[in-house]
Formats: C-alpha cells, sequence, structure tokens
DNA sequence: CTCCAATGTAATCATTGAATACATTGATGT
DNA sequence: ACATCAATGTATTCAATGATTACATTGGAG
C-alpha cells in the first residue's frame, strides 16, 4: 500500500507491511506455494534478500500473512453476527461460506494456521472472541427456547463442522459454488431440524427442492481467478 | 515393493510402480511438497532424472498417487459400507473419518484430486461407485423407514459435509483427535434427529454429554509423524 | 558533526524441477 | 546366432528459490 515509486529511497520505509501485503497478493492469485520470498521482494521493489531483514524465514512471512488474514476474517464474521437478526445462525454460517468461496487460498491458510490447536497469540485472542461470540449466540437461542438444550459447545462444534464442510466442498468444487446459497440454505433446514427447536422450524414439506450437485462435468462454474 | 537390491541391474524392471510406491511413502511423511522427483528417485536407487522417464513431470507423478490413493480409499469406504449393518450411515461416517486421522496427507491430496470436479476417468469410476452406493444406501434406509422422506442428494451431500468438515476438523487439529469417536457419536445423534425418522432415533435425553474441545493448548493429542 | 545501528544490496551456495544428449540393455526379426 | 533398435536409465546442465554472509547506505542519537 506504501510502495513509495517515487525517488525509489534507499530506505523503504514500511518494508514489513509492504512485503506482507504483496503476499497476500501472491496468496489470493496462487496459493501459500506462490507467496515465494524473491517474488514479494521484487513485487516491493527491494533486492532478494531484504525480506529476510523482517522476517526469519519464508515461514515467517506467512505466519505474519496468517495473522493478518485471520484478522481480516474475524472482522468480518464478527460483523455477520453483529448484524443478523434474531436467529444468525443462517447469517453467520452463509458468511463463512462465502468469505470462503471469495478467498479460496486465504480460507486454506486459515485452516492450517489458525483453525488449528497450534496459534499465535495474536490469532488465539480473534478467534477466542469468535468463538465466544458463536456460544454465547447459541445459548441466547437455548434460552429463547430457539434451540434444543443440547449442550451449547456441542450445537457450536457440530454447526461448524457443517459450515467448514460445505465450504471446504465448495472451495474444491466439489459442489457447484453457484448454488451455494439455496444448498447452505437447504442444508440448514435438513439439519437444521435436530437443532432447532419447534418455534424455530419453518413449516415446510418433506419434499422441500431438488439439489443438484456438480458432479456431472460443469464447466465455467466457479469464478476464481 | 520390487526396488531390486540384488545386482543393481541397469533396467529397474518396474520402476514406475516403485515411484509411485516411494511418493506415497513420501506424502504420507510430510504431505504432498515433501514429494520431490529427487527424493523418489533416490529412495527407488535411480538417477534424478530416471522419473521423467515415466513421468511427463512432477505433477503427473501426483496425479499417479492420487490415483493410487483414490482406490485405496474408495476400497475402504465400500468395505465399511458393505460390512456394516442396517442403519449403516454411522459406520460409513466414521470409516470416513478414521481414514482421514490415519492418513492426513492423503486426505489432502484427496480433497483436490478426487473431491473434486476435475478427475482423471480412473477415479471418476471409483468416485461414482461410491456415491451410487451411498445414495442407495439412502434411498433403501427411507424405503425402511429409518430416513425422512427428503431429496437423497441433499441427504447424501449434508452428511457429506458434516463428515468432510468433522475429518478436516480433526486432521487440522481443531478438534482432539483423541475423542473423534465420541464427538462423531454425538455430532451424529444431534444432527440425526433431523434425518433419521422416528424409528431410526435412539432414545435420549436432551443432555447427553458435554463435549470437549481443543480449544485449550492440549500438547500431545493427535500422533501424526 | 560524528558515530552507529538499522536497513538494504551483492554475491554466493544447496536444493529442486526440468531439459538434453548420451549410454546400456534386452527383445525382435532375419 | 547376430545385428538392430526402441525402451530405459545416466550425466550434465540450467533457471528458480530459500537462505547465508559480507558489504554499502542512510538517518538519527549523542
Amino acid at each position: 500500500m506504501n510502495t513509495r515509486e517515487a525517488g525509489r529511497p534507499y530506505h523503504h520505509g514500511s518494508l514489513p507491511q509492504a512485503l506482507v501485503a504483496h503476499a497476500v497478493e501472491l496468496l489470493d492469485e496462487g496459493g501459500a506455494e506462490a507467496v515465494t520470498v524473491r517474488e514479494v521482494a521484487r513485487r516491493a521493489g527491494v533486492s532478494p534478500a531484504a525480506p529476510f531483514r523482517h522476517f526469519a524465514d519464508r515461514a515467517a512471512l506467512l505466519a505474519a500473512v496468517s495473522e493478518v488474514v485471520a484478522a481480516d476474517f474475524a472482522a468480518v464474521q464478527l460483523a455477520a453476527v453483529s448484524s443478523a437478526g434474531s436467529v444468525p445462525f443462517r447469517a453467520l454460517g452463509t458468511s463463512f461460506v462465502h468469505y470462503a468461496l471469495a478467498h479460496p487460498h486465504r480460507f486454506a491458510l486459515l485452516r492450517t494456521a489458525v483453525f488449528s490447536a497450534v496459534r499465535t497469540p495474536a490469532m488465539e485472542e480473534g478467534h477466542r472472541a469468535f468463538t465466544h461470540a458463536t456460544t454465547e449466540m447459541i445459548i441466547a437461542g437455548q434460552r429463547r427456547g430457539e434451540l434444543r438444550q443440547a449442550d451449547p459447545e456441542l450445537i457450536r462444534i457440530a454447526a461448524q463442522a457443517l459450515v467448514y464442510g460445505l465450504s471446504q466442498m465448495f472451495v474444491d468444487d466439489y459442489l457447484d459454488a453457484a448454488r451455494a446459497d439455496d444448498l447452505i440454505d437447504q442444508v440448514v433446514d435438513l439439519f437444521g431440524l435436530g437443532v432447532l427447536d419447534e418455534h424455530g422450524r419453518k413449516g415446510e414439506g418433506p419434499d422441500a427442492g431438488v439439489v443438484q450437485a456438480a458432479d456431472a462435468p460443469d464447466p465455467g462454474a466457479v469464478g476464481d481467478r
């Protein structure tokens, strides 16, 4: 963001931030393996060795990228939680899947760096906040009688596994991303019968809709890059 | 498997198979990125250029690895389906998660190579067979009155998303792998209320059990490498 | 104004994927 | 039996990359 094309002084001024920004670019373009130190340095207009003044090695650079991406992800998700209505589960799940679809390579990085038992302290905070908010949301739903009285942690884990799996299946092109919204709604409705209490259910017949999987070759469905 | 240490003749005899076998070894040890052409050649006892006589490039070698792994995975899953009892959903999901936990790097490869819209013809067959078997299993369950009369494709996709997500969360160490079996059972019970019809339900109270997530640092849980 | 620590550069090395020219072998046809 | 040759493996080489080391430049602290 602050590349300082004019003059090209010896000292960049804000190399670390610029390096991370260019690394995120490369991540979005071609995944984590496309984030090479040299290419990042090239885009920042510095020598191939310059990044090593600020990051011990490539892994450290990727860790910094993970923190930036994690912060962005957490912000988007928390915004979805707070702006959602009384039964925000669908909105939250939709937001999660949408983020994965919009930034598939970031999602892959988040999987290994944030949705993992090994997190940096900076990520730990955002993740804990998100987990706490989600659990509170579930407990509140139970207090309002919308959710079954099962263990909130179990409900959270199960819902997250469902959303996690759907996101990954869309990203992997196993499911047609164009039908993401439809599928999310239908899956939530189907499994929601087990989670939502009577009050929260939608009045819907058994054979609501027919789903189309992307089993047959379906060119031009996912428009990533 | 057929490395012929004795004599070391000029011609290996079965280099392609040996290369793929060593590549699978490397995959299991360090993931797809650890599968380097040179290391595979080294383990097979041939020159670094020899593999290129049989595989156009590294991607072709990995594709061959994908086919072998896909065949193994399909065999294991189909065995789980056929050996399962009358309501085999739990057994099938458990088998899926167990495979992912036992071979996390294979699971990652399968995700991008097999659980994807772009498959080689060889994989297409196995995958189609598995999908068909699963759907037939669901339809049979519906005929026996064990499952709700929702679209079988929707049920299959939703169940797969749940299993997919749980597997990935275990592999990513987001959930404690030691509690995999417990969590699978509890999650299936919870969401099963939406899928299983009255006959298939287990008589169980609302607060069945408490789940432990691996949120807190929990060293020495997943024993992969 | 001088010094110096921070920051960037140049040069270098090992590893890897990949290509090319060459060597070896065993099967095949006569 | 024997020459031929396509298949198979080797030696060599090149570019890209991660990483290290010695050196150059800069701007601020004393």
